[in-house]
DNA sequence: CAGAATCCTACCCGATACTG
DNA sequence: CAGTATCGGGTAGGATTCTG
């Protein structure tokens, strides 16, 4: 026996956690760029990359990434300084698992009613 | 063929809002309670049975599953009203998929660093 | 270069009435 | 019973300015 079947509801409660932090505004965008970059990149390049971030947001973002173990952050002490940021080992499989069902969603794209929300049938 | 396998970018874009709306903080804990009702449920049982959520938000909530045709709402026209909540087979489906990450990382919890956020090494 | 600090706005949510 | 309406606090996020 590896692991218990049945998560406590602390254990629920913490996945739930991450998987809504996960799954916020820009996270997934920000892994994403990590991920196809497939090496080390600099804050500058990331901030580039991901379409519409502002600074600061992009600063909270990978820093709660950080805190959760999904990359990781290396400084190196220089002038100017350069600080490089990577997808750890979870990070990617993370990122897999969110992409599948990502995809799995756009497969069904078509059975949801209105994915970019709705008027409802009033005429003035 | 049956599906393109390179989503557009309005498809990502769409099931990018899925994801972050079924994530959010209430609806999968009022699709698990229709889950496990396994009937219809009126609104006062959902409720009761979605732990700490308010009147108010369980209405929007509702609301906007429904429009994503995530559950359906039916409305009996009586006095006083009664009106029953059900999941659809689609929303089913979107639920299995989700609670499938989520144990996923309920299994990987010891390797996340600090899920529930962390304070750094300050002592006073 | 990689941020920290500040200011500001928009929403989200919770609590509390009120109604068909 | 199943909502709607209203008010208020907290917070996520954007724009801008400053700094080691």
């Amino acid at each position: 026996m590896v692991t218990i079947q049945t998560p406590t509801e602390a254990e629920d409660r913490l996945a739930r956690e991450v998987l809504e932090r996960v799954t916020a505004k820009w996270p997934l965008s920000v892994m994403r760029v990590l991920a196809e970059a497939n090496a080390p990149l600099r804050f500058s390049r990331v901030l580039e990359r991901v379409q519409g971030i502002s600074q600061k947001v992009l600063t909270q973002t990978l820093r709660t990434l950080e805190r959760d173990g999904l990359i990781t952050r290396t400084l190196y002490p220089q002038v100017p300084p350069r600080v490089e940021y990577e997808l750890t080992t979870l990070g990617g499989e993370l990122l897999v698992q969110v992409l599948s069902l990502w995809r799995w969603i756009v497969g069904r794209l078509p059975d949801f009613a209105a994915p970019g929300g709705i008027e409802h049938g009033v005429v003035a």
